[in-house]
DNA sequence: TATTGTTATACTCTATAACTATA
DNA sequence: TATAGTTATAGAGTATAACAATA
């Protein structure tokens, strides 16, 4: 994934634009969440967890829009590295309860604080109207509710 | 690769919005190319050769971001569907200088007509305005190397 | 019967390494 | 020796099918 000028005839294509912005989002998002040993489709799951109570691998998984038998292996991985806990549900004891650690707490809020200042940078070539209407903007096509009030420094 | 009610927790953040946006523009984008036997990237190899004279795949390749490895299997493929032709460069026979065949340039017109209507479709939930703000926005952040000082007007 | 988690499997997309032919 | 194309291979990431435990 080198930096090579954007060729003249794609850069007005949506396709192309949105690709190389996600890829390049993903390297710098890699790159500021290594030192705290996850990625970050392992912290949108610390992040999940974080905001509700008592979730199943399979709530988790709806939320992020992810496969189940994808969850198994993300769950595996954080239980790992001692960041979450599974736990039988009493009331139905076929689903795994999912909770964050202290530890996973932690992280998350230093992960956090890392993706917070990388996507900042990320978005430092735009003026903070246009970094601000740019979200909305995608909000709406990804179907975020919309009037989601995005005032710069909420959480 | 359904329609799911986006979890609030994660709508506020780039990496989800991007990742999603990109998605979605994928599905829709397979969807409105369907009828013409091709998709977004062999779309994306049509208008670079089309737009340049003499492009070995190499050229090609770099242009679109890919790997050399694979665009032979892409040029495999739309010489399959004789939208393309291989012949060796007289200059360097190491080269593939790839071409447009007449059928190639006829599904490349019809093929784009699609893709800017569907393009149209996706992004009808913005104003013409923020459409616009948005692809210029996206511009920006693929063509600027990142945590540099982005001084307006180089390039 | 249906659901949750799990495993095994496969498929897509992509990159790396090694080969060939040319330079 | 370096480059362009090719092939084989492997690694992510994801999805499908089948199974065990539970409802």
């Amino acid at each position: 994934m080198t930096h090579h000028a954007p060729p003249e005839v794609l850069t007005s294509r949506l396709g192309y634009l949105l690709k190389h912005a996600y890829l390049r989002l993903t390297e710098e998002s890699s790159l500021a969440l290594a030192p705290y040993g996850i990625d970050g489709r392992e912290l949108a799951v610390l992040v999940v967890l974080d905001a509700h109570d008592e979730l199943s691998q399979l709530d988790v998984a709806g939320k992020l829009g992810i496969d189940r038998t994808t969850m198994v292996a993300l769950v595996d991985a954080l239980q790992d590295k001692e960041l979450v806990e599974r736990r039988r549900s009493p009331q139905d004891r076929r689903k795994n309860i999912v909770q964050l650690t202290t530890a996973g707490q932690k992280r998350l809020q230093n992960a956090e604080s890392a993706r917070q200042e990388m996507e900042r940078r990320f978005l430092a070539p735009l003026s903070s109207a246009d970094a601000a209407r740019l979200v909305r903007s995608l909000q709406s096509l990804v179907g975020a509710p919309l009037g989601t009030d995005r005032t710069p420094g909420s959480t």
